[in-house]
DNA sequence: TCTTAAATTAGAATTATTCTAATTTAATGT
DNA sequence: ACATTAAATTAGAATAATTCTAATTTAAGA
């Protein structure tokens, strides 16, 4: 009986420490957060649109609406537990891991996938017009099957 | 009048070539396609929104509808006689330039600038995943007011 | 000129996303 | 614990860019 306590205890790391960063943030921890949040980042650095985001709380019988989905997906964006990535594709891409980073894009699968850090290295940063300042650098890598 | 006559016949480089490259694709010739090169190619390398072709071409006293504009403007991508962008923006962008170039995008002015080839050196070309092939590599440097 | 496949068009349809306005809830102060 | 209030949730409507439909017109080759 107290093993298997134990193990219920077992919580997810990547899912503690987003839902840490939900606590820290000015958001509020609402029971559909948190559950977004446990489907989300249950299996580690991954990439979903609000579609998919959509099935998987069907799938998991959750009652939580469309609107609350994009709703939760933009305030975690806004408040750095999630980034969002446009694509040449017509749906807007959310990534778990929120440091900078890159991608590669099949176009075939509509699937992205990250690119370490370290393999990718732009060696010439170009100079950023004048009065203008810099946001982010997002290279994209289009690849097919 | 020989003289008014020589400087009507002087037409636009730019135009010229994509004119070129529309009558040496399979694509028909048509009055629609022609004036919309004559738009979209009169000032050299230049990025613009169908939204943007639609209004130019409202100014410009043409009648062409806007499901023609969609369809020209991707005719004209699929046969490469423009290229298109897509970016942290909910509207496809279109380039005159279709040779590979990375570009700015402003977020605060939604316009887009092309980054000169020489300018970003990508070093470090990352391995692409089995079974797939490389299309393309975007880098988008994106900024702000 | 005839033929035919492609192009154009208006307007409807689609799709992802956002908005609206009513209801519910979390967090704070008493 | 309880009241207050601003924030969150929701269903459904609205929006906006783009694509589709199906009827008409046109370019280009025989």
């Amino acid at each position: 009986m107290d093993l298997i306590y134990i193990i219920t205890m077992k919580k997810n790391l990547h899912v503690n420490k987003a839902l840490d960063l939900l606590k820290s943030s000015p958001l509020k921890v609402t029971s559909q957060r948190t559950r977004l949040i446990e489907i989300l980042f249950k299996n580690g650095d991954h990439h979903f649109t609000a579609e998919d985001v959509h099935k998987e709380v069907d799938k998991n019988k959750y009652k939580i609406s469309l609107a609350t989905i994009y709703n939760c997906l933009n305030q975690f964006t806004k408040h750095d537990i999630l980034k969002s990535v446009r694509l040449s594709s017509d749906k807007i891409y959310f990534d778990t891991n929120t440091k900078a980073h890159h991608h590669f894009f099949c176009v075939s699968t509509e699937k992205l996938s990250d690119i370490k850090s370290s393999d990718v290295e732009i060696s010439n940063l170009p100079t950023i017009p004048k009065d203008k300042k810099l946001k982010s650098v997002e290279v994209v890598v289009n690849i097919s099957d």
